[in-house]
DNA sequence: CGTCAGGTAGCCA
DNA sequence: TGGCTACCTGAC
C-alpha cells in the first residue's frame, strides 16, 4: 500500500468524467481500478490518496506507475486560472475542480473508444468486460477474479471470436484496428505532430473525429483536443451560440480560439457537469 | 413494439 | 463539404 499526496485531485470526478471504464464503486470514495494489467483499490481522504496494488514486496515502482496515470505533476491551478477568465466556463472549472486528464495507455484507449461509438455507458463497460474475459489474463485480487485489458501483441483474435463479446458492429473496426496494431500502423505515433496523429487516426477503419480526439486527448496526453460528441456538441450552442443550430466544424474552431492549449481540460469541465447534472 | 445511446462508413448531390 | 441511413446490442 501506498500513499500519495494530491493537491486539485479528486478521485470520483476524475474517474466519472468519461475518460475511462474500467473502475467500480465500492463505497464513497473507495474505488478499484484497472489499467491494462494492474490493478488497484484506492480511496481518497482528504489529500492523500491511498493506493493498494498488491505490489507489496515485488519491485514494480506503484509511485511512479499511479503518479503518472493520475497526472499528479500536472499543475491544474495553472490550468484553472487561466480557463476561469472565460465567465461561462467558470462555473463547470469549479464543479469538476478536482478532475485530472488521465494518462492512459494508448491501445486501451484506442480500443475503449472504438466500443463507445453509438454506444452508452453501461454497455460500453459490460463490452470491455466481455472483451477482457474472453482475451484477457485472470487477476486473482482480494478475494476477487478481474481480468486484464488484452494485450495487442499477445492476441490475434479473429472476427469471429470478436464477435463472441457482443461487440455488434464495432466489431469489425476491433478487428482492423488490432491488426494496424499489430502490424506497426500506430508504431511511435506518440513522437508525431498533433495533426500527424489526427490523420493516422482519422485514416483507420472505424474511426472518425469523435474518436480520434478521444483517442488524443486520452491516450496521447493531447490537452488541447477537443472531442465534441453529442452532449458536447448541445451544451456548447447552449453556452456559446444562443441556442442556435452550428456545424461541428464551428464549435471545433470555436473551442480552440476560446480554449486554446487547454481545450481538453474545458471539454471535461463541461462534460462532467453536464453528465452528472 | 419503437426509440435511443459519448459515431462512422458508405452513398449521393 | 453537407445530408442521409443502416448499424449490434441492451434498456426503457
Amino acid at each position: 500500500m501506498i500513499k500519495l499526496e494530491v493537491k486539485d485531485f479528486n478521485l470520483e470526478q476524475t474517474l466519472e468524467c468519461g475518460q475511462c471504464f474500467r473502475f467500480k464503486k465500492l463505497d464513497d470514495l473507495h474505488y478499484v481500478v484497472q489499467v491494462m494489467n494492474q490493478i488497484a483499490e484506492i480511496k481518497q481522504i482528504g489529500n492523500i490518496l491511498e493506493i493498494d496494488d498488491g505490489h507489496d514486496g515485488d519491485t514494480f515502482n506503484s509511485n511512479l506507475f499511479w503518479s503518472h496515470y493520475f497526472d499528479l505533476n500536472t499543475d491544474y491551478d495553472i490550468i484553472k486560472k487561466t480557463l476561469s477568465k472565460d465567465k461561462i466556463l467558470k462555473p463547470y472549472i469549479e464543479y469538476g475542480s478536482g478532475i485530472h486528464i488521465l494518462n492512459q495507455p494508448f491501445e486501451e484507449v484506442l480500443i475503449s473508444f472504438l466500443m463507445s461509438i453509438n454506444n452508452n455507458i453501461p454497455n460500453i463497460k459490460r463490452c470491455i468486460e466481455n472483451y477482457s474475459r474472453v482475451f484477457g489474463d485472470l487477476i486473482n485480487f482480494k478475494g476477487n477474479q478481474y481480468y486484464s485489458f488484452p494485450d495487442y501483441p499477445k492476441i490475434r483474435p479473429t472476427l469471429e471470436e470478436i464477435q463472441n463479446c457482443k461487440l455488434g458492429f464495432r466489431a469489425k473496426f476491433i478487428v482492423d484496428n488490432l491488426q494496424r496494431l499489430q502490424n506497426g500502423y500506430y508504431h511511435n505515433i506518440e513522437l508525431f505532430t498533433f495533426e500527424q496523429q489526427y490523420d493516422i487516426l482519422v485514416s483507420a477503419y472505424g474511426i472518425g473525429p469523435k474518436v480520434a480526439n478521444c483517442v488524443l486527448l486520452f491516450g496521447l496526453h493531447r490537452v488541447d483536443s477537443f472531442p465534441i460528441d453529442v452532449w458536447i456538441k448541445r451544451k456548447m450552442q447552449d453556452l456559446y451560440f444562443d441556442g442556435q443550430e452550428v456545424s461541428n466544424k464551428t464549435i471545433q474552431q470555436f473551442a480552440t480560439n476560446q480554449f486554446g492549449e487547454f481545450a481538453g481540460y474545458a471539454q471535461q469541465y463541461i462534460f462532467y457537469k453536464s453528465i452528472t447534472k
